[in-house]
DNA sequence: TTTTTAACTTGCATTTTGCAAGTGACTTGG
DNA sequence: CCAAGTCACTTGCAAAATGCAAGTTAAAAA
């Protein structure tokens, strides 16, 4: 029986999340599902961060071996598929959320109106986030593809998320 | 005059942080300066994922030059250097504790101490870290070696920590 | 003064990334 | 119902990053 090599070069949580999302990309492409609601192949490409089709393709596989995301398979159209974040994968919010409050912190970044928004009310935020992911999840047959809004503030989520990217 | 190339692939925060720290080693090295009060280059070495000296060699350069650590040179000793966590880079701890929580949630994964106890009050966890930090900036040339614990409690995260690695 | 120690650097093989072009299943417009 | 898209990839290849082992340099200890 041959012995399978360790999944982890060590046990440490940190070094796990690393293993999974200590990449370039992988955090943007979950950033795409989590603030933009993307959910196919073509919107990832669209960010401005320009990922090649390869490298997507790598990651989407990835992502879905870690039980992060899955991918449905369009009912009235059978080219295209849909990509979701799973519970395990929408549970990453805070994470990205920290990493977004500390870049906005100590450097020069665009977007400072999301920056905002997560330092006014972190745990409004986050609850936001998680409401729409289950909207999504439930709703998401409808004819509509609009993401719904956050909360009744001025400002929502929707609209800081335009400029994030 | 010669454009510059620019500092980012986007100017959203989230890809800020993630081309300072969107790799397999940057984080663990933080990892050792913020729990286990590593400073110098043959600590890191120590930890348990094994990283190379020209990787550690690496990041330690890239680290300083975007200011998350500083390098001092040890008046007693004229071969060794001192590595330190700059404001900015203790204020990753959030970062930090959130990956922790979420493989610590997701998967199975070694130092469920460190988890809980990051769980049962994160905002006083993070205070320690914090207190701890403080104390080795202003006490750092004292004769002793020894990292000062958290708070009072009974399991401390000089405990924790070192089952981390 | 020889030996150790600390912090690297170098050389080289392997792996990962990035870019451009191509593919195949499916849908749409005429 | 057929040509022309569209979608989600795959392939090939060059360039960059990573990993491993061995070597280097300056300073300290024996």
């Amino acid at each position: 029986m041959a012995k399978r090599k360790p999944k982890w070069r060590s046990g440490c949580p940190l070094n796990a999340s690393l293993e999974m999302l200590g990449d370039r990309w992988s955090l943007l492409i979950i950033r795409d599902m989590m603030l933009l609601g993307s959910q196919r192949f073509k919107e990832f490409l669209g960010s401005h961060e320009r990922i090649a089709t390869n490298i997507l393709a790598d990651r989407l596989r990835k992502l879905g071996a870690y039980g992060i995301i899955r991918t449905e398979s369009d009912p009235s159209d059978g080219r295209k598929l849909i990509y979701r974040l799973t519970p395990k994968g929408i549970d990453l919010a805070p994470v990205l959320t920290e990493m977004v409050l500390w870049a906005g912190r100590h450097e020069k970044t665009e977007n400072q109106a999301l920056v905002r928004l997560m330092e006014k009310d972190k745990q409004k935020f986050l609850e936001g986030i998680r409401e729409r992911w289950k909207q999504n999840q439930t709703h998401w047959n409808r004819s509509s593809k609009l993401i719904p809004r956050l909360g009744g503030g001025s400002l929502g989520p929707s609209e800081a998320h335009q400029r994030l990217i």
